[in-house]
DNA sequence: CGAGTAGTTGACATCTCTCAATGCCGGTGG
DNA sequence: CCACCGGCATTGAGAGATGTCAACTACTCG
């Protein structure tokens, strides 16, 4: 059993999944942002107290998403956007022959279903990879909040400006590294975002398969268990199935800075 | 000689590229969108007339980037956004080894620049490919008029989310399909922007060199060539250097739809 | 005319994928 | 309690794709 880290130990790993059940309607319980323990990862981050209170006055639902189920699909018409307080998500792309394309992983205090902004309606599906927990913020009155506060309207901005951000690094990483590169590269960025949230750098428990963590990074799944135990043959790392510890963590920059520097 | 299409055939591509070259100070001229020849495609695109005329109290500068000349760094201060009203121009990470990773070409009618509001400074590179002449919008008072227009707030947003959007799909590209694959979505991608913008879906002038194409397909240059030559054995184009005829249009649609139907 | 840049092509090396076998674990049913 | 099964991960061997290095051409510029 995991000793380890990362959101909601008190969520049981056990309560499992049926593939395809739908998500729970939203529950009852509301949520403040201005006493929310994410706040200063979250939405609020930046915000001015005035605004936060103003989120407050929304009182966002919460939800809870068990493992397996999904929080919107592709193609289902946009309303909210997520915040996760608890769990991890993987963000998804159906291809038509059935495959998926894993397009990212979120985890407590970020933002899921900026997406779908564009064109109003999801362009991916989210799916909780754990039991889950979210708020749901409407973005239709987060919209409208944001034409009365600069501040808020900035901070809209800042978020999607910053998922831009996100993405660009991955391409970079698909476009021009190997499979130990982006292997490095993708378990540095964990890392760092469950640093900022308290838990630790060096050791966590993956809540994505093989497969997944292959498809995100442009890649197959036996590739990725080849390349694990690789970075572990270098002593960089000690892996058992998805319990990560990472040995040296230099070291593991320095394999992905080979072609960054 | 290329007869062909694309932007600006009055802007001569013999005028040549200083590499470093620094853009010249903006010009005088200013524009205003409601008389603009791109503006259903452009900023006001979606936006009612009394926004559109809020835009022309504006009055964005105009200026030209000659070829090579870049617009603007990596970690310059952000305080525009560009909108492309001839030309073409790449944006671009630098890698830390020297060689660069292209993030994206942008054509007419497009917008440049969104990267910077994350972070107050610009993530990438936008550099000029040909001759090339832009609006530079102030993003403070654009965000400023969001703030009493929800209107522009909107098409703000949407404008990012759509960035967002774009970089999802090259991200698939990257992660999931082969050389030709590759390059036959790219083509298809341009032909169908230079289609929206009146230009031809079936014969255009490419302006960025092998080695860009292949940064940004992520693969090697070599093989972008060794790619075109074969989709031309398939009869699916004619390529004489970066003048590309699409023979069939349907066939190349086949041929990256192999994997995502 | 010589140098430099861009593109094409070939031969070979390297990497990742594909296919297949195996091990491990947890859950289920006899 | 044990046998069996399904899902996930690991590992091996060989095939296939792309990268690397190098030669050659065409074209432009000075």
């Amino acid at each position: 059993m995991s000793t380890v880290s990362l959101p909601s130990p008190r969520i049981s790993p056990v309560r499992i999944l049926r593939q395809a059940a739908e998500a729970a309607p939203p529950t009852a319980i509301k949520t403040l942002c201005s006493t929310c323990h994410l706040r200063d990862i979250c939405l609020p981050s930046g915000m001015t107290e005035p605004d936060v209170n103003r989120l407050d006055g929304m009182m966002f639902a919460r939800r809870r998403v068990l493992a397996g189920q999904t929080l919107y699909r592709e193609g289902d018409r946009f309303q909210f956007i997520y915040a996760v307080r608890a769990g991890t998500l993987k963000s998804s792309l159906m291809l038509a022959d059935g495959r998926e394309q894993v397009s990212g992983f979120h985890i407590a205090g970020e933002l899921v279903g900026l997406d779908g902004v564009a064109q109003g309606r999801h362009a991916s599906a989210a799916t909780a990879l754990e039991d889950t927990e979210i708020c749901a913020i409407p973005y239709a009155h987060l919209s409208d909040m944001a034409s009365g506060a600069a501040g808020v309207h900035h901070v809209i901005s800042r978020l999607m400006s910053r998922e831009i951000l996100r993405e660009g690094s991955l391409m970079m990483l698909l476009g021009s590294m190997n499979a130990d590169e982006r292997l490095a590269a993708f378990l540095l960025n964990l890392s760092e975002r469950f640093g900022a949230r308290g838990y630790s750098e060096r050791e966590f428990h993956l809540r994505m398969s093989r497969a997944e963590i292959g498809s995100y990074l442009g890649m197959k799944l036996e590739t990725v268990s080849r390349t694990f135990t690789l970075l572990q043959q270098d002593s960089l790392l000690e892996v058992d199935k998805r319990h990560i510890r990472i040995l040296d963590l230099e070291g593991l920059k320095q394999r992905f800075d080979v072609r960054v520097h």
